[in-house]
DNA sequence: CAGTGGATGCTCT
DNA sequence: GAGCATCCACTGT
């Protein structure tokens, strides 16, 4: 399946079928490990209220990317999917780092390379995404995305960091991935 | 390890 | 004026 045909349909099959994508920013990136599905019908979504100035990126075509700041401080990232004039978008929440490693370190100022990428604003951060990017298609350069290479097993649980629909689970991981902002004890 | 609180800016009520 | 789709440092076991 090509990149538009999985971010154009259902947005919990586009964040389930994400997972193994590899995500590339001017060749700074990694396999995509934990993505979180939004959409307008869903009270924990910035859309759900319709359309505003933040969110209108959300209502346009999908494979652009949807930024908005967090918490004052940082910048997460969205991969818009659906139809135009629905909106729908799946929040990158953690990547296995596997290229540029060296900016990466760089730009995050720490040591671990396990904290390089494991949450939306470390991601962000590690990549160089910012407001600036809000819009941008992801089918241009400088971005890039790569299919996975090999089948691999998800996992599906609830959302991390709202407070509102909390009973959804529309959160995917890889499986056994010791990636993901909040790595599994018994990761392989 | 778990729990708490501060930083910080913008959106929407 | 409240409330965040967060991260980090610091506390106490």
């Amino acid at each position: 399946m090509t990149f538009d045909e999985l971010v154009g349909g259902d947005v919990n099959e586009a964040a389930q079928g994400l997972i193994g994508w590899t995500l590339l920013v001017d060749g700074v990136g990694g396999r995509i490990v934990e993505v979180e599905a939004y959409d307008q019908v869903d009270a924990a979504s910035h859309a759900y209220r319709g359309r505003t100035a933040r969110n209108r990126v959300m209502f346009g075509k999908a494979g652009h990317l949807y930024v908005y700041r967090s918490y004052g401080i940082h910048w997460c990232a969205n991969v818009v999917c659906g139809p135009v004039g629905h909106a729908a978008a799946v929040l990158l929440r953690a990547l296995e780092p596997t290229h540029g490693l060296d900016r990466m370190r760089v730009r995050r100022g720490v040591d671990d390379d396990r904290l390089l990428c494991a949450g939306p604003g470390r991601l962000t951060q590690a990549l160089a995404v910012t407001g600036e990017c809000d819009g941008a298609d992801l089918a241009a350069p400088p971005f890039a995305l790569l299919p996975p290479v090999e089948p691999l097993a998800v996992v599906r649980t609830a959302r991390i960091g709202i407070t509102r629909a909390v009973e959804l689970e529309w959160r995917y991981v890889e499986s056994g991935s010791s990636w993901s902002s909040r790595p599994s004890r018994r990761a392989a």
